[in-house]
DNA sequence: GCAATACTGTATGTCTTCATACAGTATGTG
DNA sequence: CACATACTGTATGAAGACATACAGTATTGC
């Protein structure tokens, strides 16, 4: 839908900023492709990142999860609340510091987890079998 | 500046979406990389390699341009209104199609795109050299 | 020629992210 | 204990990009 003319960008093109351009139009193409598979998730790569990390390695801070996700800490206070609203992840306080919540998954986000798992195994797949021209 | 702690960003970290987090986080610093170094030419990545385009192949449509920059015509136009502020680029009317603005470098633009020019060997030579653990 | 179709650039609203500033809470030093 | 300092999450305003819709202009088919 979104992806019509991805393909437009040409990779052999002349040496004017090639390798940075190059470069992000790969990245965006890639983010692109996710989307687009996770869409029928109803969920973007950000969401989908946080969602597996939580639900690989259990209860994880807010901070923590900016660093591991590579986004500031405003955003993923706004990505938990998007998660959170839908059910998928909640917030349980911390006795030990009450300024941290631990963000935590549902069984909900659980379930939702492992199909996203599929997704990326699949997408992975299709990566390293050099779809297109990454 | 606002690279502070971006080597926070585990590039041995465990597979939860592994692939994609990390090259998106290696686009973010690629990107930021251009941006602090642009910086001191008040320029972003995506305005110099606009500027660095119009430079190398002379005027050239919006359509174009976007198409060769991967980005959208809507986010093209506002480039180029940036720019065009800044006496960097003009738009020329096109006698054969008044439909379409033909975007061009002006003497002070090509002076910039001159400066671009090195300011990209030097980052692109750095790369090549691995610094940090890109 | 004329209608239908396609294309160009712009306007608009939305989304995601960032940077900054802030209030609340912990921690370390004297 | 009191104070200064550091950290967590949130609020706010900005930037950059997208998708969509639109008016104006070209092009195509009949």
């Amino acid at each position: 839908m979104n992806h019509a003319n991805l393909t437009t960008h040409e990779l052999d093109s002349p040496p004017w900023l090639r390798v940075e351009a190059t470069l992000m139009a790969t990245a965006g193409l890639v983010r692109a492709a996710f989307d687009t598979r996770l869409a029928s998730l109803d969920l973007n790569l950000t969401q989908a990142s946080l969602i597996s990390y939580v639900a690989e390695f259990g209860r994880t801070s807010q901070t923590r999860l900016a660093d591991q996700l590579g986004i500031g800490r405003a955003a993923i206070g706004s990505v938990v609340d998007q998660l959170q609203t839908r059910g998928l992840v909640e917030r349980q306080p911390n006795p030990s510091d009450r300024r941290v919540w631990l963000v935590a998954v549902t069984g909900a986000g659980r379930e939702l987890a492992t199909k996203v798992a599929e997704v990326d195994e699949v997408l992975r797949a299709d990566l390293r079998r050099g779809i297109g021209r990454e």
